[in-house]
RNA sequence: UCCUCGGUAGCUCAGUGGCAGAGCAGUUGACUGUUAAUCAAUUGGUCGUAGGUUCGAAUCCUACCCGGGGAGCCA
């Protein structure tokens, strides 16, 4: 058996491909296949006259997505599907599949969603799941390359840690556990055995977001680094992102290429410096009039993009009488995309006021909107560390400097719009001010008694982060919605399949 | 929880008070280079659900259900 992703080694030779149908065309007495083995697509193309009656007859029953063998020999073509196709001499059946539902047109995402367990098929699908394997491997080969020790967290716990977020709750033999929203605490526990560790797992939010940027399962990186200060901190976090980007670049082109993602933009995240400004300075950024001006000025390229995209429609409404058949099919596709785009422009319209407004009028002290967090974005185009924020905004475990209003905390926004991808701090090492901070919180002491030893046993300065995987899978591969980045993606009012 | 848009054939949609429609998919047939193949014929309907207004409702009104986008919260 040979794989569909080899077969430039094996041109004018014989072989055997197992696979799926992913299109079918027929002509006559000419069958073409497009195959799909889970490595890529090529096309077998099947004479009547080079093949047994049998075979015939099973080729021309194909349907899509039937299951099946073809023998034949590799050939170049620049007609065919990645430049090869199979001039086919034995065609064996394995499943004539039922009539498949997503065909080559276009699908809604709820019926898509329904079908996920076929959609993963699809070619941009497929793309998706294997940067996230890549950006998977690249995390790895990372921190196992920098002496990090992989270890996991607890799932089940059994208490409500930071309070704030809405946590899963399940019955654990008449007892409350809650499913984990994050393994930093014992990630912390970890560090202190190990010195560089890092958790690689699931983990849960029961909050009822609806957005293009929420789950409520996912999966986090969090690295945790004894004697490492926010400094060092930050340095890890760029050089990780550097190496995911510089990895998906290097080895999965191909999948880039199917989910039109332009590579330049990530070129460019690995190449510059990110920006690192301190929370005050991103402040000072929202409010300055430049920014006033950009959302001015964005209003404006919004409203002219409008025009002409309604002067285009006009154009090929008129067009569309007279059209071909397959002419018309692209203007009304064509027609689809641009009130699409319309409705994103004119919600955007209605936004930047609003927007403008916002950040503005930001006070210091106030936690980024996701307005705020895009009007800043909108001015890089690499990825943004914000660092020293106030205090009581941030959570109860990091680190504050000289001031005590300023917390060593880290956030990385990631350009083009796809928010925050990193948080992390420097870590409290002071056995009372932590217990100050877990009694100002109002938190249960007796709880955190084990999270305390660790200040009691050998405090060090420390640090670490979570990296959200999917809203990085998100990001790299251009993709508008994190529900694309998980096999099955477990978001509010989605349970099945 | 709130704001906003939507639910019509397997899919994507048109239809805004007067016979339930198109393209694709499916089925049957034609075609030796197709690329979402093409061409001809053809099957397919609880118009989200429940009430109401009307001579007449997919269309108007009310409530509810489901979904998209966003806010809050966050990775």
């Amino acid at each position: 058996m040979t794989y569909i992703k080899h077969l430039k080694d094996h041109v004018d030779q014989e072989i055997t491909l197992k696979g799926w149908v992913y299109n079918y065309r027929s002509s006559g007495s000419l069958v073409f296949v497009e195959m799909r083995d889970g490595t890529g697509l090529t096309q077998c193309v099947v004479a009547k006259d080079d093949v047994s009656e049998e075979a015939w007859e099973g080729a021309t029953s194909l349907k899509q997505e039937s299951s099946l063998e073809v023998t034949g020999k590799v050939k170049e073509d620049e007609r065919s599907i990645g430049g090869y196709e199979i001039h086919v001499s034995d065609v064996k059946v394995v499943q004539i599949a039922e009539n498949y539902p997503i065909t080559p047109k276009e699908h809604g995402v709820e019926f898509l969603m329904n079908n996920r367990h076929l959609w993963l098929r699809s070619q941009r699908q497929w793309a998706a799941m294997r940067v996230r394997n890549e950006i998977i491997y690249a995390i790895h080969n990372f921190f196992q390359g920098r002496d990090f020790v992989q270890m996991d967290s607890p799932i089940f716990t059994g208490n409500a840690a930071e309070g704030s977020t809405t946590l899963f709750e399940t019955d654990y033999f008449e007892d409350k556990a809650y499913l984990a929203q994050t393994g930093q605490l014992y990630g912390e526990a970890m560090a202190m055995a190990h010195g560089l560790i890092y958790t690689f797992g699931p983990t849960f939010r029961a909050e009822k977001s609806k957005t293009r940027r929420h789950l409520t399962e996912f999966w986090m990186i969090e690295p945790e680094m004894a004697y490492y200060d926010l400094e060092m901190n930050m340095d890890l976090a760029e050089d990780m992102i550097k190496a995911i980007v510089k990895a998906v670049l290097e080895n999965r082109q191909k999948e880039l290429e199917i989910l039109e993602r332009d590579a330049s933009v990530l070129e460019k995240v690995v190449s510059d410096s990110f920006e690192r400004m301190t929370y005050t300075e991103a402040v000072d950024i929202l409010k300055s009039d430049e920014t006033a001006q950009m959302l001015d000025d964005m209003a404006e390229s919004r409203r002219q993009e409008k025009m002409d995209l309604e002067k285009e429609e006009e154009k090929i409404k008129k067009e569309r009488g007279s059209a071909k058949k397959w002419r018309k099919a692209q203007i009304d596709q064509r027609i689809k995309d641009i009130s699409a785009r319309v409705d994103q422009i004119e919600e955007d319209l209605r936004n930047i006021p609003t927007w403008k407004e916002s950040a503005r009028n930001f006070e210091w002290g106030n936690d980024f909107g996701g307005s705020d967090e895009t009007v800043l974005m909108k001015q890089f185009d690499v990825p943004l560390i914000v660092t020293h924020w106030p205090a009581e905004i941030k959570a109860f475990y990091m680190k504050r400097d000289e001031t005590d209003k300023l917390a060593l905390g880290m956030d990385i926004l990631a350009p083009e719009g796809y928010g925050e991808i990193v948080g992390g701090s420097q870590r409290e090492d002071d056995l009372e001010t932590l217990k100050e901070r877990i009694e100002e919180e109002e938190l249960d002491q007796e709880v955190f008694e084990w999270y305390l030893d660790l200040r009691r046993f050998g405090s060090v300065p420390h640090s670490g982060y979570g990296l959200g995987l999917e809203r990085t899978v998100s990001w790299l591969c251009g993709l508008s919605h994190v529900r694309e980045t998980v096999p099955f993606p477990r978001m509010m009012g989605r349970l099945h399949p």
